[in-house]
Parts: C-alpha cells; sequence; structure tokens
DNA sequence: ACCTGAACACCGTTCAAGT
DNA sequence: ACCTGAACACCGTTCAAGT
C-alpha cells in the first residue's frame, strides 16, 4: 500500500517486492531459513540490507508474503474435475502439503506468519465451500478447515525436519533404533520399522483418510434443491 | 553424560542442568522463546553466557532438554482407569495438548527440536500399547501416533500463536473479518462466527474426535486370548 | 573443576545523508 | 524517490586465563 509505486520518476528501483520475494524463495531453497538473514537477501539483489525496509516492513513481514506466494495456486485444486466432497477435500489437503514441500523449510516459515492474503482465503474459502455444498453444517465445515489444516502444516513440519536430519546427522533413526532397542519399549520395539519409515506420503496420507473418514461419519446428505 | 558431575571437588558449581532448566522454562514463561537468548537465562542464573556451555553443547540441546522436561509424566495420562482404547488415546492426546499449553511457546520449542528422552519414547510407547492391545496392527498402530502427535502439535502451535496474537496485536480476527466481508469469500463469510472462535479446546476435541472415529473403522476386535 | 572476560562473526532495524 | 553508510543494541559460541 504504501510501498514505492507507480510513475517512474527518479531513478529506476532496483528493488521491488516480486523480484525480493522471488529471490527471498531462491536463497529459502538454496540454504535454509537459518540462513535466510535480510543481510544475505540484501547482498543477493546487490544492495544494503536497509534498503529492503522500504519494501517490508519487518522480516517477519516478508516471511508472511513468502508464505502468501507458496499457496498461490493451492486453492484451484478443488477445481480439479468432478469428484465428491471427500476426493476434493483430499485434493486440497495434498496441494497444500505439495505447496509447502516445494521450498525448503516450507512449513516452518508458513507456521511462523499469519498470511491472510487471496491464495490464503481463496484455499480456506474452497476447502469450506466443498464441505458446505456437500451438506455440512457451517460450524463442521469451518472447523474441518482448521483440522485439516493443522495436520498438514503439524505432519509437513515433521517431514521436512526429517529430511534435513537424515542427510547432515545421520543419527535420526539410529538414535530412536538405540533407544529404543535398550530395553523399556515393548510397543516401539515392534513397530520399529514402521517408526523409521520414511514414506511420508504414506503416512500423510493414513492420516488425511483418518479425518476423511471423520468426516463421513458426520455427514448429512445434501438437501434436493 | 560428559557433564561435570558427582564428586564434590572444587568450588561448588552454581549451575547445573536441572536447575537451568528450570530457570529456563521460567523465562520462557515470563518472556517468551524470542526473549530466551543464551545470555538473558546466564543473566537470571547470575553467570556468564559462556559458563552455559559447560552443561549444554549448544542452544538446541538446552532447547531438545526443555521440550523432554515438558513431556514429563504425559505417558501416565493412559493409566487413567479403565475405558476402551479410544478413550485412553483421547487422554493421551489431551495430555500431550495441555503439556505443551503449560508453558508459553511451549508447542514452538517442542515442534523446533527432536527430544528422544524418556519421557517422549514413554508417551509413544504408552499410545502404540494401547492401540496394539486393542488389536490394530502394528503399522496401523505407529501411523496413528504420528498421526496424532502430529495433529496435536499442529493445532497447538496455532492455538499458541493466536493467544498471543490477541493480546499484543487484536487484529487478528478483524483483519479476518475485513478481508472476509469484503466480498470475495463467501464461505468464509457463512462461517465468520466458527472461525474467529476462541473455543480451541472444542476445535482441538473436534479433530481429535474426527481421527479417533477414521481409527475406529479400521478397527479389527481383539482377539480372543 | 568451574567460571570469567573478551573476543569472533554475526543478527534485525533505524535513519541521517547522499544522489 | 531510492539507496548508502554507519550506527545501535543485540545474538550464539569459543577459549585462554583466572581461582
Amino acid at each position: 500500500m504504501s510501498s514505492p509505486s507507480s510513475p517512474a520518476r527518479g531513478r529506476p528501483a532496483r528493488l521491488d517486492r516480486t523480484r525480493t520475494l522471488r529471490t527471498a524463495l531462491d536463497l529459502l531453497d538454496q540454504s535454509g531459513l537459518d540462513a535466510l538473514t535480510m543481510r544475505r537477501l540484501a547482498d543477493a539483489m546487490g544492495v544494503q540490507a536497509g534498503a529492503l525496509y522500504r519494501y517490508f516492513a519487518t522480516k517477519q513481514d516478508l516471511l508472511t508474503a513468502m508464505a502468501e506466494r507458496m499457496m498461490e495456486g493451492v486453492a484451484e485444486a478443488a477445481a480439479t474435475d468432478g469428484g465428491d466432497w471427500s476426493e476434493r477435500l483430499t485434493a486440497l489437503a495434498r496441494a497444500e502439503r505439495e505447496a509447502l514441500l516445494a521450498h525448503r523449510d516450507g512449513a516452518r516459515v508458513f507456521a511462523g506468519t499469519h498470511a491472510t492474503g487471496a491464495s490464503v482465503l481463496g484455499f480456506a474459502d474452497a476447502f469450506v465451500g466443498v464441505l458446505r455444498e456437500a451438506g455440512f453444517a457451517d460450524d463442521a465445515a469451518a472447523r474441518a478447515l482448521y483440522t485439516v489444516v493443522n495436520y498438514t502444516v503439524g505432519h509437513t513440519l515433521e517431514e521436512q525436519a526429517a529430511l534435513q536430519a537424515q542427510d547432515g546427522a545421520p543419527e535420526d533413526a539410529s538414535v530412536l533404533r538405540d533407544a529404543v532397542t535398550a530395553g523399556t519399549y515393548p510397543h516401539l520395539s515392534a513397530t520399529l520399522p514402521t517408526l523409521t519409515s520414511t514414506d511420508f506420503t504414506g503416512l500423510f496420507e493414513f492420516g488425511l483418510d483418518l479425518l476423511i473418514e471423520g468426516l463421513r461419519a458426520r455427514h448429512a446428505p445434501p438437501a434436493r434443491e
């Protein structure tokens, strides 16, 4: 809103929101969230750190814009062909996970912000819309949105943390393996193969299925028009 | 393991893991995760920042120990009286959420670490145990653990973020309200009361119920012994 | 053995001043 | 109008040196 804008007066700006956002996402993918500093981003743009503050009020503001950008197009996953409400919801949740996975530390960026731009609201509206049109009560539809989103973010946060732990410090599974094999955790020992599995897609689908199944139990058939 | 220990030789130590952890959790509750720095913690212990590194290899190590300590006693929630598997699972999930809520930014601390100590593994073993003893397949039991934990962490992360947004910057609901009332999101407008509700317990229980309901659909009755 | 003091290599953010 | 330069008030971490 109060960003520098319109008439090409003075020198042509080296910076602008869109280009900066693109560079920030590139930097994120290359080096991860911890290495994404205002100084390094400024460097990548050939500018001093202070200059960024003409386009983003704070670093938090930048991260929120990045989160918003990550969700672009995700709402469209509901429009995929036909399919009943459960298929459309599944498509939306999968699209959200994939959007988060598309960038290194994507889930951490998203979880750390409160994006309320068009792509996030569009996604939410599409999600709630699928349920309302299927005959779910308003209350259930809104709560289902939060539940699926919180699950998806929680899962992907873990998934990306596990991926990073794999390369870098491969003690991931072995720490668990050792602690468990030691004795005292009979049920974890018995399920170790699944606990240390890296089939994150399978795991995500399992939980998503549980949620959809739970919703099905609450489903009243749509009223005829 | 290599921490200073046992024989009371030399000067009595002003620091030790337990006391430092307690102080760190107090500081967390008073000021939040962003204000929990090694220097401020050292200050609260009457010591220089460098001294902390004799007890915690890194700040990440400290945070992991804090996460582990938060989960102490949560596994015992499965032992509550009788109740079938679904009641016991519900009790475990509720206990985890409450343990995270017990400290400011508790979910953020937990999500940012990979605690694999006795309280976390004990919780996991209890959870998987309830399902295995109820007749669930090992694979399903392990996946259900991750699903419920990821949901619980995801939900509580959001819940604590929303709580902080309320006091401090009460634009939380109003930003959403404005964006939604503006037009383009018919389904969000229709469900605004639920979307801006602060009944986080109700929301958590809704999602948890969906998961339990989903698990029920997968449930094979336990084999007779 | 335990802690201090001081340093190293950084951070986010602000703001007068230049062009 | 847009950016620089320089500062302010911090960070996590290391390590010789003191006691």
